[in-house]
DNA sequence: CATCGAACCAACC
DNA sequence: GGTTGGTTCGATG
């Protein structure tokens, strides 16, 4: 089942629009050190929504360099996509820049990664 | 390992 | 109402 995301404007009740799931997944964005990474998936889970959808938030963001969105890569270790200026392979620099390790398949170390549940106690 | 297809849900047209 | 994602997972070669 989906999240049910509820927000009260002008007093009425309205389900979750796009924009309350990037302000969701921005807060946990914040909780993801530098040199460290997590997936579409894990937020996915712990937001009990489609993984696509968190990619599909990751492009409407309007801010690609501030709103740390490179932290966010495939569950099977591979870079991923970037929207921002520069795509994966400037995404793929940010990561190295923080201290990621990326191995020579072009995958980033599965030790690197945080599982989103975890960071919720 | 690489590739394939179905899953899901809000946006967008 | 149909298509589309910065994806995933299991199945299959």
């Amino acid at each position: 089942m989906p999240l049910l995301v509820y927000q009260i404007k002008e007093g009425k009740i309205r389900r979750a629009k796009i924009e309350d799931y990037i302000e969701i997944v921005s807060a946990i964005l914040q909780l993801i050190p530098e040199g460290r990474v997590s997936s579409y998936g894990s937020i996915a889970k712990a937001l009990n929504v489609n993984p696509k959808l968190i990619g599909k938030i990751m492009k409407l963001n309007k801010h690609p360099i501030v709103y740390p969105c490179h932290r966010i890569i495939k569950s099977d270790g591979k870079i991923g996509g970037y929207s921002g200026p520069g795509g994966q392979k400037f995404k793929k620099m940010l990561l190295e820049f923080e201290g990621v390790k990326i191995l020579k398949n072009d995958r980033v170390d599965l030790e690197s990664f945080i599982d989103i549940n975890d960071l919720c106690r």
